[in-house]
DNA sequence: ATTCTGACTCGTG
DNA sequence: GCACGAGCCAGAA
């Protein structure tokens, strides 16, 4: 994953990388990725990778709908075509979402620093 | 090159 | 619990 050369880490590949392994029906937050990849509060570089992903398709797909910020609340939804398809997308998962927040959200939250072991 | 903004988060009051 | 300010990083003007 890391070169041991690399300068510039790129920050939205390895972003890329660890929403990937986002597990369906779990969510994430903005500053745990960025805590994951060593920038202790560099979670809004994380939302600058979501909005650059957006037009990623494929192989390259991101599901951004699975990371919000830390409160549970879909901060990104607005930048969604329509708004409510990240709810909705979220509800097809199985994680319930009400008034634009993400319930039981302590038990979904899928931090990779914990979850995620090297 | 400098400035400003932003899908964020944390510490204070 | 809420409001304000500071810190961090990438991109656009």
């Amino acid at each position: 994953m890391k070169e041991p050369n690399e300068r510039y880490r790129n920050f939205f590949q390895d972003v890329y990388e660890v929403v990937r392994l986002i597990p369906p029906g779990r969510v994430s937050t903005y500053g745990a990725i960025a805590h994951y990849l060593g920038s202790k509060q560099g979670a809004r570089t994380v939302g600058w990778a979501m909005q650059a992903a957006h037009d990623l398709r494929g192989d390259e797909y991101v599901p951004c709908h699975r990371v919000i910020n830390r409160l549970g609340v879909l901060t990104g939804k607005q930048f969604y075509n329509p708004p409510s398809a990240m709810q909705e997308a979220l509800e097809a998962e199985g994680v319930p979402v009400i008034d634009d927040k993400v319930q039981d959200f302590t038990q979904r939250f899928w931090d990779p620093s914990t979850e995620l072991q090297p």
